[in-house]
DNA sequence: ACAATAATGATAACCATTATCATTACATAG
DNA sequence: CTATGTAATGATAATGGTTATCATTATTGT
């Protein structure tokens, strides 16, 4: 993982997290992919009392206290993850879909940057794009 | 760059262009960072006839062409350039600022990917964030 | 228990982007 | 050169994820 805070500090900031802050991250520990903000809602909002609002809210509030990171779609929309998970994909310009890679190649690099920017860097995004094999074929 | 096509295919995908998406991609190419839909118009809405709408459409276009990339800011706002430009940089969470970063050490690993996938790549985004000097002063 | 502060939920407002549609430019056939 | 189908364009309305607003509720410290 990108951080590796003592395990005081990271006590101390999940300390800091409200109820609701700690249901979101704990649904997002939980997926298997990068979720959207609504989708996040209308899980937890099934067995939750808790508002769309509260939902943006928290996402910004883990985002800043580094417990999960954010991108955004092609198409304008937000997807959030943990900085553990730190998944990157290949998206297609044509249809939008997107395939997993596997690994991620860019960590030995976050540390040199870090270095020699003077910048604390909490996650990076890598994303490829261009043609899936399907749409490869129908438009050359 | 991303891309090797000959010589020929170039001029045949230029020439398929229209004067409009050879106007935008001609702005495109002088700019020294990333650039806005919205503001793209602005500039050449001062010398040239042409819409907003005329804009998108040619900057879809010329991403499906493989003539530029795109991607999107945490504020959702979208941002372009060519592929050559290749540029990268840091984003603070707090303030929003950023700071390009020098070369791209993502070329060897997206022709990996290229081979092992099945995919045409285009282009890829590589944005690393956190939080710059004056604000990690500011919150720790 | 009480005042001060922070968090919350519902919903209105925002704004970059997309869709719509009438109009204009372009290409090809006759 | 003109007719006719096709593509591109510009103005603007519609869209939709996100943010701002504000009254209400929980939390914290005294």
């Amino acid at each position: 993982m990108a951080h590796s805070l003592p395990e005081s500090t990271l006590r101390t900031r999940l300390e800091a997290l409200t109820p609701n802050q700690r249901l979101v991250l704990q649904e997002l520990q939980q997926e298997t992919q990068l979720i959207s903000a609504q989708d996040l809602f209308a899980k937890l909002r099934q067995t939750e009392k808790i508002g769309l609002a509260t939902i943006y809210r928290a996402l910004e509030t883990l985002k800043l206290a580094g417990f999960i990171q954010h991108q955004v779609t092609l198409s304008g929309e937000s997807l959030y993850q943990t900085l553990e998970q730190d998944r990157h994909s290949l998206t297609c310009l044509q249809c939008g879909e997107s395939f997993p890679i596997q690994g991620c190649p860019v960590q030995k690099l976050e540390q040199d940057l870090q270095a020699s920017y003077s910048f604390r860097i909490y996650y990076h995004t890598l994303e490829f794009f261009g043609l899936c094999e399907p749409c490869t074929q129908l438009q050359g």
